[in-house]
Parts: C-alpha cells; structure tokens; sequence
DNA sequence: TGTACATCAGTGAACGCGCGTTCACTGATGTAC
DNA sequence: TGTACATCAGTGAACGCGCGTTCACTGATGTAC
C-alpha cells in the first residue's frame, strides 16, 4: 500500500476525534455553570453536530461526566506524582509541593474546576465517583509518607489520618487558586498555604502516636 | 379593641409567611439538586403558590439565594459562636468544637449543605457573598486566637493564616458528614478529625513566628 | 362606626423557546468474496 | 482488483413538556375621611 501525504482518517478515528470534542466542549461550557444545568444541545451546538448524534457516544450528561471524572483525575494523578517527586528531592518540601500544585492547577485548570465544582453539585454517581478517587490519593499519599518516618512513631492509621489532611489542604488551595482572578491575590495564597503547611509539618514533627 | 381567641392574620404576616415557605422549599429542593438546576416554577410549586406570584417575593432565583447566603450564614454563625464558647470553657477545646461541628451540622443540615454547594457551584453572585462571609469568620476567629495566645509569639499575620486553616478543616469535615449516610461512617470522620486537630494545635504549640 | 377608595398578594391565560428523546434516513467507510 | 453488502456516525423532522416572563385580573386587606 502507498502511503499519500494525507493519511485518510479511519472511521474509528473520526469517531474518537468527536468524543473528544464532546468531552472539551462540556469541560468549556463547565467552566460557567454546572453539570447539572448543561444540555445535551449545548453540548452537541458547541461540537458542531446534531443534538442526536449525542447519544452514538454517551447514554446521557451523566455518563459523560463520569468519563470526564476518569479523565480528570488523569491530571490530578500527575500532581500527586510531582508532588511526591518534590518530596523527595528538593530541599524544601512545602515549596516543591505547592509548586507543583500551582503549576498543574494553572496547566489543566479545566479538570480543576470541573472536579472541584461537581465534588459536591454533581449528579450522585458523579459524587461518588470523585470520592472513591480522592480516597485513593490518600491511600496512595498513606503509603508514601510511611515510607519518610519511621513506622516505630507513625501508627499506618495516624498516617492516614495525617495524608487525608494533606489533601484537604491541597483541594481547598486548588479551589483558592482557581477562584483567583488577579495574580496578585494568587501570591497571598500562595504564601499563606505555605505558612499552613510549616505549621502542619511543625505539629508532625512532633507527633506521637498513641499505640 | 377586644381580642377574639384566633388571631386575624395581616397582610404583611401572610407575606412573610409565604416568604419563608419558599425559602424552605428552595432549601429542600437544593437537597437533591443546585440552585443553577433549579427552576421558579418548581420552587412555586412546593410552596403552593402560582409561578407568577413568586415574583412578589424575590426578582430571580439568584436573589432567592442570595437570601438564603444571608440566613444560612445565621446557623454558621451560631456555630461559631459555640466553638468560641466550648474554646473557653470546656477542658479540650478540640473535642468541645467538633461536638458543636456535629451537632450544628446535624441541626441545620439544610443550611449546611446549601453553602457547601453554592460556594463552588452557585452564581457567581452567590459564590462572592458565600466568600465574603466565609472571610468574616476567619478574621473573627483570628481576633479570638490572638485573646488565647501571646502576640510575642504570634503575629497578626500568622493568626489569620491559622483560622484560615481551622476554618479549611471545619468545612471539609462538615462537607465528609454531610456526605456520610451511616452513622458508623460518622464515627470514623469525627474520630479523623479530632486526630487532624490535635495534630495542628502540636504544630501551633510548637510555632514561632518568624519576625 | 360606615363608606369609598387604594393597595397588593396571588391568579390564570398566553407567548415563544429550548429541552430530551423517537424515528426513519443518508452516505461514507469497512468487509467479505 | 472489483463488486455487493453491512456497518454506523451523523442528519433532520417531529413530539410533548417545562421553562421564564408578560399581562390583565380578582378580591381580601388596609386606609382616609
């Protein structure tokens, strides 16, 4: 077979280009409103096709928005792996930390806010969908941070405790920072998570575990 | 004027009245979904009343909940009032202001679950007065921190990065027992929380403030 | 106290509009021989 | 390679429905005299 110079797009090919044009288009009208107030025809005018074409990719908004949940926590995945490499590495671990969190949050702001906003307005299954997936960033945080103290102070339960805290932090950050119109407000922030953070690893610090 | 047994109702109580029963529906019906997924017409059919006369009480759904920001923030304060309290006079100031936490957010779960939801996915309208007021609390709380700690060892600064902290963590956890169903799970989020408290106030013990 | 008029919370018909979903279809792409 | 048929992403008309908002209205309550 000789090859042109355009290749000719396959059917599949097609097919996957317009779920992916569903899937940004829902994430940009998501930044305005909710997924709950969204319709399907907005969906399809944004796309550029016909409202019923909808359906030869998903049963419904909700099923799309759980596609997007997967998706999303594509990105918040490689945060959590920056952050951990930070940890590791640099020598402050609070600035690695937040670094990585600002950088990602500006780089996919869409997946963001789109799990921020819909952690709690989303359709139900969307919800808990979310909460199965932060749950097991904390599960994964856990384990990592078992492996920077000693496990003769840190009860694995005080440890799961503690990276749940982490992550409470990061989420209401991320939330600050997109709720940020002026940078300038950004660096307050900034600074006062990293405050937050200093305070939180002094309490670490010296931390016992009742056992 | 002689009174007769029952009490003829005036016209601004039959006001008021209807006022307040559409706050309520508005608040049952935002159990389920958000405002933005909200309708006037179904807002007047649980009240009872004709869509058009919804108008007599409020321009749009967005003032609607902009009224309801203003009394929710009404149980929100309450709470923190008994925090304060249970701060001053209980023996352990962490499990005195999570029994509050708890007890608040089981009370006025309707309240509670409105601003978790709004504040990231309201009108943007909604989502200021939500900020807004959520910054009150944090600069009421630091003036009260700055009574129970020295101003040598604290600074102004750093006294409102820690309430912003506090009040991160108390509404994570009420947003965790509102989503909580089975009270066992309760146990568990409480018995977190109180851990995550005990080990910030080591930190805050610990703190210095750099100066 | 009685009367005449003003106020205004709530009514009900009507409007044009966008919604989700159905259905039969088109025509390019893929496949079997 | 050529032909005949199958697949299926996307089309377009049509449906009944709930939406926000307009308008003229009703009739009980309130007020001025």
């Amino acid at each position: 077979m000789i090859e042109t110079g355009t290749e000719p797009e396959s059917r599949a090919e097609r097919k996957l280009r317009t779920r992916r044009a569903i899937l940004d288009a829902t994430l940009e009208l998501c930044a305005d409103s909710s997924l709950a107030a969204l319709s399907l025809r907005q969906v399809a005018k944004q796309v550029g096709i016909v409202p019923t074409a909808f359906y030869r990719h998903f049963d419904s908004i909700e099923s799309l928005g759980l596609a997007l949940v997967e998706e999303s926590f594509g990105s918040l995945r490689a945060l959590f792996r920056d952050v951990r490499r930070s940890a590791q590495h640099d020598e402050d671990i609070v600035d690695g930390s937040i670094d990585a969190l600002v950088d990602h949050v500006h780089r996919r702001r869409d997946h963001f806010a789109f799990i921020a906003r819909e952690r709690v307005a989303g359709p139900s299954s969307v919800r808990e969908a979310i909460r199965r997936e932060i749950e097991l960033c904390e599960r994964e945080l856990a384990t990592d941070l078992a492996l920077m103290t000693g496990t003769d102070v840190w009860t694995s339960k005080d440890l799961r405790v503690l990276s749940s805290l982490f992550v409470t932090v990061l989420v209401a950050t991320a939330e600050q920072i997109l709720s940020t119109d002026r940078s300038e407000r950004e660096e307050q922030v900034i600074a006062a998570v990293r405050t937050q953070l200093r305070m939180l690893l002094v309490g670490v610090y010296h931390w016992r575990s009742e056992r």
